[in-house]
DNA sequence: CCCATATCAGGAAAACTGACATCC
DNA sequence: CGGATGTCAGTTCTCCTGATATGG
């Protein structure tokens, strides 16, 4: 498409080379390096096939987390816990979703200070569109089967916890996709 | 530290539940979903230590490239090309660089066009102390050992490969840091 | 009163596009 | 000339830091 293939090495690999043989053996590096270059790599994937739509992954991401919602609605404060983003960033990504017409504002009946985020049908529109094409492109995850997607998960879910995500559950089981749903739905 | 533990769920698991429920299982969802907040994880991690060094993760690392090449010079366009990023990119990374005192920028003698970017000896003192942090705290991976972090090297170079970043050599073997590995997938 | 919710102002960082001068 | 190298201008997006009005 774009670039005939820059390298005709591993830059990554070649790094880690020249590192361990200066400061000694860091795997670590390697790892945060190609974490780094996957994010960008399918962020520039997955936003090309939205772009289209006007959105972008972060505005995505709230809209299906809106749909996911019985109500179709939730409050911002509830979204930035979701997606562990600030409350700036909600309002700023709300505020884009407003002035597209995909999600419309109202005050919280339970609570005055809140405001709930609810997803117009305009928006449900959009969405279900952006989801067909990032599914029919896996999400940018193309080269990788199930199995693969599923290793990406369970390696980075410790990350998470440390980070302060969510708290492990004993009980649960981590599952994605598989666990206690065979398949029917 | 911050927050202390937003939610009792995995909320990639459950968005992944609600998800195959909807539309059917989407591996990839959980995936580049793990991804995208590992990336910001590490990012929000590395940077911290490096600000007060007056440095952020990009800038850290055109640094330490300098330092691998034998004369402490590249040509931007090098540059570029090794870290993957545009040519707009590396004239901003450079010119904060040069402002701080730890690149300094001469025109290449071998190519009119090109312009060389040459590390400091402040430059070196910088890169010498966040290394020294940086290697401190794993890069932020400091709950995954070796193993775990050559498993990520090697679950994400298939994209890599595919991104075009460069051109898979048959005879050159793939490992960073050791040799073959033992532990055999 | 203290805390939570949301917004606003403003700044920093990175990425991209398009245009351009320069040189191979 | 076509193609590569940098730079500049301008846009978009995200994140973050306060400060603030309002309500629990």
């Amino acid at each position: 498409m774009a670039k005939p293939l820059a390298l005709d090495f591993d830059p990554i690999a070649r790094a880690d080379e020249l590192w361990t043989r200066r400061w000694g053996a860091v795997p670590a590096m390697a790892a945060i390096t190609s974490i780094m270059r996957a994010h960008q790599i399918l962020l520039s994937r997955v936003d090309a096939v939205l772009k289209p739509y006007g959105l972008t992954f972060a505005r995505y991401e709230a809209l299906v987390l809106l749909t996911f919602s019985r109500t179709g609605e939730l409050s911002l404060s509830k979204i930035g816990e979701r997606l562990m983003v600030h409350p700036t960033s909600v309002t700023n990504t709300v505020d884009r979703l407003e002035r597209a017409g995909l999600v419309a504002r109202r005050p919280n009946p339970l609570d005055g200070r809140g405001v709930l985020a609810t997803i117009t049908d305009r928006g449900r529109e959009v969405v279900e569109g952006a989801t067909g094409e990032l599914m029919a492109m896996d999400f940018g995850l193309e080269e990788f089967d199930g199995g693969q997607c599923r290793e990406v998960f369970d390696l980075l879910r410790p990350l998470r916890v440390a980070a302060g995500d969510f708290a492990e559950l004993p009980g649960e089981g981590s599952a994605p996709g598989e666990g206690p749903a065979p398949d029917g739905a």
